[in-house]
DNA sequence: GTAACTGCAAAATATTTGCATCCTT
DNA sequence: AAGGATGCAAATATTTTGCAGTTAC
C-alpha cells in the first residue's frame, strides 16, 4: 500500500524522498502549526538542520504548507488545504495561537472578515492571528 | 525648550539617554514601522548593536512601541498612540505591508474587525495584517 | 545516467549575556 | 552617591551557501 504522504507528494510535483515524507508525516499527525524549531525537535537527532530549512522551502513554494507570523519571531507552518496546491493560495482562515500551551491551530471554519481600507490602499492577502486561550486548555 | 523626545520618555517613567532619543526620534520622524535592521541602519554607525535591542525591548515593555508581526522573519515596531502607556496595549487596528515599496505601516483609523471564534476559544487579542499596494505606490 | 536531494563544513547573520565604565537623576 | 544605561567582547543561536556524495526516477 502506498503511503499517505507519498501521494501527496507525488500530486505536489516534488520527489519522494525520506527526508520530505518524515516532514510531512509530522504535519499530518498533528492539526496544529510546526516551527522549524518544533521540527527538529520532533524529528529526532537524525536529521540535518539544513535539511528541514531547505524541505520548508520547498514545501512552501509548490503551496503544500503555508506560513502564519506570529508575535515572537518564529515563523510556524501548516498544512495547506488540498486545493491549494495550483500555486495560488487560499489561506482565507484565521489563525489561533494559545497563550496558555502556546500551540498554534489553523481555525479552518472561521473566514477572514472583510476590512475596509482608506482610498488608494488596495488589499491582495489578509492574515488573521488572534491569540488567547485555546479549546483545550479551557475548561 | 525641551524636546518633544525627552517629554515622552519622561511621560513613560525612562531616564533620559542619547540612545534611547535618537531611536525614538526615529519612529517619530516617519509613520511607517521599523525593524530592528532598519533602526540599525539609519541611526548610522555610531551605535551598538546591543543597545538597540535593549533599547527597543525597554520601549516594548512600557508601552512606547508595539511589536507587528511579518510573513518574513523580520518583526518590526510602531509607535503606540497616547493612551496605550498604561501598561495594556489597545492597538486594535490593521497593519498594512505594502508588497511594493515594503513599508509597514498602522492603519490607525481601521479598526479590526471582530471575529467569531468556535466554542470553546476566547479570543484576548487580535491582529491583522493586510498585505498590498499602499496608497503611495499606487496610481 | 541525470538531475535532484542530502549531509557536512563553513560562512554569514542575528541575538543574548557578562562585565567594566559612564551617565542620569 | 547609587542605580541604571551603554559599549565592548564573547558566547549562542539562526540561517545561508558551496560542494561532494547519494538517491530518485
Amino acid at each position: 500500500m502506498e503511503k499517505n504522504t507519498d501521494a501527496i507528494l507525488r500530486k505536489n510535483h516534488l520527489s519522494i524522498t525520506d527526508g520530505r515524507r518524515r516532514i510531512l508525516e509530522l504535519f499530518l499527525q498533528q492539526d496544529g502549526a510546526l516551527s522549524h524549531g518544533d521540527i527538529e525537535k520532533k524529528a529526532g537527532e537524525k536529521f540535518d538542520r539544513v535539511t528541514v530549512y531547505r524541505t520548508l522551502q520547498v514545501f512552501l513554494e509548490k503551496g503544500l504548507i503555508h506560513s502564519i507570523p506570529s508575535v515572537d519571531n518564529s515563523i510556524r507552518y501548516a498544512l495547506c488545504k488540498d486545493d491549494c496546491s495550483g500555486g495560488r493560495h487560499r489561506d482565507d482562515h484565521v489563525h489561533f495561537v494559545c497563550t496558555s500551551c502556546g500551540t498554534t491551530v489553523c481555525l479552518e471554519d472561521v473566514v477572514v472578515p472583510a476590512v475596509k481600507l482608506p482610498g488608494g490602499y488596495v488589499s491582495e492577502q489578509v492574515e488573521m492571528l488572534v491569540s488567547g486561550i485555546c479549546k483545550s486548555c479551557n475548561h
